[in-house]
DNA sequence: CTGTTAGCGCATTCAA
DNA sequence: TTGAATGCGCTAACAG
């Protein structure tokens, strides 16, 4: 039933030739003759001959793999950013290893281990909630194996990322909202994980600064991203005396949670409650109540672009020419729905 | 910077020993000594040893790792799949590759391709809408890359396959609507692939009958997925002179859209007309008028049992027992929101 | 233009 | 209990 696999050994065998010949035919080298090439080409169709990749990555200490390190797939926002890394990975013949951290440091690291052991090319991660420290992945680079971070990027210096500025649409988002007569906003903020730029935070503060609004620390407050978390402080929110009559929501998850747990509450959104948000997820186009505007981060382009630079790590050589390469900012947008 | 990978032959220079003892202490061969194995450990420990992983696939003709192609990463569905797929692949000590079919077939194939010159050493597949022949999956049996279908199930025979039966479901489900009252019961069909089972449809069928109730077959129409097929499909329904009250819909995808759409027809939710569909994804459950019941398909268990099946075919080495353990087929479940 | 040879790291067979 | 030798399939340096 299952047939032999050829080898350029047997073409070299039927053909009367070396295996170097056919080894060099088959990759048109300039110094064979047109008609041994022919000859070879031919056969090597006719016998269904593939060259042998796994002795290949052998040979050249390579494996046209990349690992891809996500904190999850359910997410759409992270589907949407494997679109840009397949695309450019496809692009270069190359293969895309997935693994899920589920925001776990430790299985992070496993499946960091896992693609280490598998001699992984490079590596593109969006680091997990729970990272704090970023040695697993400066050990890699030990071995030889470049990391580029996106998306969620630790702030340290001396690496490769790339990721998407939010401080711009953070203040357009707020503006937005002081427009529609807003005067307390809410800030729900996702984890305070000490290695992610706080961009949010920031432009929630100049907003409010250049609008000559003054803070109330009150309407401040953390989630851990679970539901049950962003209902508690959403309630602590609205039993304060100036309780905010807008939510600026970390991302879609929370600002979903919020949306959803207000209605319960009796709440009429976008009228005693409006939110808006990050990430930008298509599926909230089907909400009755979708935040009213969003921050549109482009997983797709940022996955690209990460991927790129990724290559770029690969190809070059010198080290010297890869601190220049180094950071990619791209700009996010706010989406008013 | 980059420090040198040590391998077997430096450990055994070192210890003044043969490689083939370093090597067979590293797998606790049993005829080597207590002493030299601890020796061995020991050193590898220090040096941080680690098997090259792409001279053991190149070696033993295995490369430890499967292939797995979906439809899309998009629907929530596709995910949670994942999840079951890596948690054994995980357990097994090997990594998946992914792919993405995007329902094309020529991309599936492709993909395929690049997994077999990988030399995967099995793969599983949920096969996209335009998937009508399985050729090109035929064709890795000749290879010996065996192939486990899961979810979305070509119906041919002499295939391994695991998927989710739901025909009692969908009898589950029009027996709902039918007690709440319902009579006029439409169907929205995804596309025909002739190698797809149609269980939906047979238990549409089956349901009426044992009810009693006639069938209209103007009320069994079809949409390739996409929204605007969807609508109009949807709106021809409600032009209908005996128009429906209630829908079966393909999946939660074409509910979506339906009950979008029907109130955009200002249309009352589960008044003019109610939605029973099949995924039944987390996410609706932030729609304010999600379908009123949903089969759910246990992805995450449908992933966990190819891939467990998979492990089966790669174990045994007799063709005679895989023929034994091909086909599962699990059990859907109404879920009434 | 083509052939010979070595070697990548490891498991394994054969010999001691 | 250990060592020597072989080969997996391929590329590339070297030799003609």
């Amino acid at each position: 039933m299952s047939e032999k696999i050829p080898t350029i050994k047997e073409i070299a065998q039927k053909l009367n030739i070396s295996i170097s010949t056919v080894s060099r035919a088959l990759h048109d080298h300039p110094s064979i003759g047109l008609r041994t090439k022919m000859q070879v080409q031919k056969l090597a169709a006719e016998m269904n001959y593939e060259p042998n990749q796994t002795a290949i990555q052998f040979k050249q200490g390579k494996t046209f793999t990349i690992g891809l390190i996500l904190p999850n797939l359910m997410e759409e926002y992270f589907s949407l950013a494997i679109n840009g890394v397949e695309q450019v990975a496809l692009e270069n013949n190359y293969n895309v290893l997935i693994g899920q951290s589920h925001d776990d440091l430790e299985r992070e690291q496993k499946i960091l281990d896992t693609m280490r052991r598998h001699r992984v090319d490079g590596v593109l991660v969006s680091i997990s909630k729970q990272t704090n420290s970023i040695g697993h992945f400066e050990q890699l680079e030990k071995y030889n194996i470049p990391v580029v971070f996106f998306d969620r990027v630790p702030n340290v210096p001396h690496i490769h990322s790339v990721w998407c500025s939010l401080y711009d649409s953070t203040i357009d988002a707020l503006e937005l909202l002081f427009k529609k007569g807003h005067r307390r906003v809410a800030y729900i903020q996702g984890p305070l994980s000490l290695n992610i730029k706080n961009e949010r935070l920031e432009g929630y503060y100049e907003a409010h600064k250049h609008n000559k609004i003054p803070i109330n620390e009150s309407l401040i407050v953390t989630t851990d991203l679970s539901k049950a978390v962003t209902e508690k402080v959403f309630e602590k929110l609205m039993l304060l005396k100036d309780k905010p009559t807008a939510i600026l929501a970390f991302n879609d998850t929370v600002a979903l949670d919020t949306i959803q747990y207000a209605k319960k509450m009796k709440l009429k959104i976008n009228k005693d409650i409006s939110v808006v948000s990050y990430a930008n997820w298509p599926i909230t186009s089907y909400l009755d109540y979708p935040p009213i505007a969003s921050v549109e981060q482009f997983p797709n382009d940022q996955g690209a672009r990460a991927t790129e630079l990724l290559f770029k790590l690969l190809d070059s050589k010198s080290p010297e020419d890869l601190v220049a390469v180094g950071n990619i900012v791209l700009k996010s947008k706010l989406i008013v729905h």
